[in-house]
DNA sequence: AAAATGATCAAG
DNA sequence: TTGATCATTTTA
């Protein structure tokens, strides 16, 4: 009794209390970098699945020339970034890897923030085996650094997919975002985006951001 | 540094 | 229908 109790407060759902809708009814840049120390969860089957996130992407939308809806483009793989704030959109990027992000601000306004990169916090063994086909207990330091380190890496460790995941609610009981649990301060690094070379003018714009000094970071810089 | 790998998109 | 692209990861 006392074990279990000693052992679960940080995974009990009842004390972890979830964003409402209005967080994400917010400028993105601002809900980008409030999301960081924020804690992601993913709950199927009976499991439950936990990171705090420490690195995010805010794409602004139609002026963004990084973003998938830059110059309102619209597609069957982006719509949801059209609907209301609050939603998951998950995407797959280089035809083997999911990404998610949060969608910002109200309908018909296309921005969201990528989800980057997590610290693990629950769910371990699941994220384990999810990335590794092995039991945490047997990962090298360097292999549980890596278990999401990165917005493809944390969508395999949290088993969050396109097909599952796209256009989930996140005020919702699948996949949501809770308030952070501890108050621990940190700093926040803003830098320029990953991997968006394409983006011409856009490429320099500081909407990366993260927990500086966290570990997992996907990149330090 | 470069391959892997296939969904997605815009052009034709 | 098709060829080029790609908000990445892994291996070397």
């Amino acid at each position: 009794m006392f074990t279990r109790m000693h052992k679960l407060p940080v995974t009990r759902g009842d004390i972890m209390e979830k964003l409402p809708r209005e967080f994400y009814e917010r400028n993105t840049l601002d809900v980008a970098r409030d999301l960081l120390g924020k804690y992601l969860v993913h709950e199927t089957n009976g499991i439950r699945r936990i990171g705090k996130i420490i690195e995010v992407e805010a794409y602004m939308g139609p002026e963004d020339k990084a973003a998938h809806s830059y110059n309102r483009r619209r597609t069957e793989r982006n719509d949801v970034m059209y609907g209301p704030a609050g939603h998951a959109y998950v995407y797959i990027i280089y035809g083997m890897y999911s990404c998610m992000n949060v969608i910002t601000e109200g309908i018909d306004i296309p921005r969201g923030v990528l989800i980057r990169a997590l610290e693990p916090v629950d769910g371990l063994s699941e994220m384990a085996i999810s990335r590794f086909g092995k039991n945490y207990s047997e990962l090298k330091k360097s292999q549980i650094l890596n278990l999401t380190s990165g917005p493809g890496k944390l969508c395999i460790a949290m088993n969050i997919t396109k097909a599952k995941d796209n256009g989930e609610d996140l005020c919702g009981n699948n996949l949501y975002i809770t308030k952070s649990i501890t108050t621990d301060p940190f700093e926040i690094t803003a830098c320029k985006r990953i991997n968006i070379d394409y983006a011409e003018e856009y490429i320099d714009k500081p909407w990366r951001f993260y927990i500086k000094g966290n570990p997992f970071v996907s990149k330090p810089r």
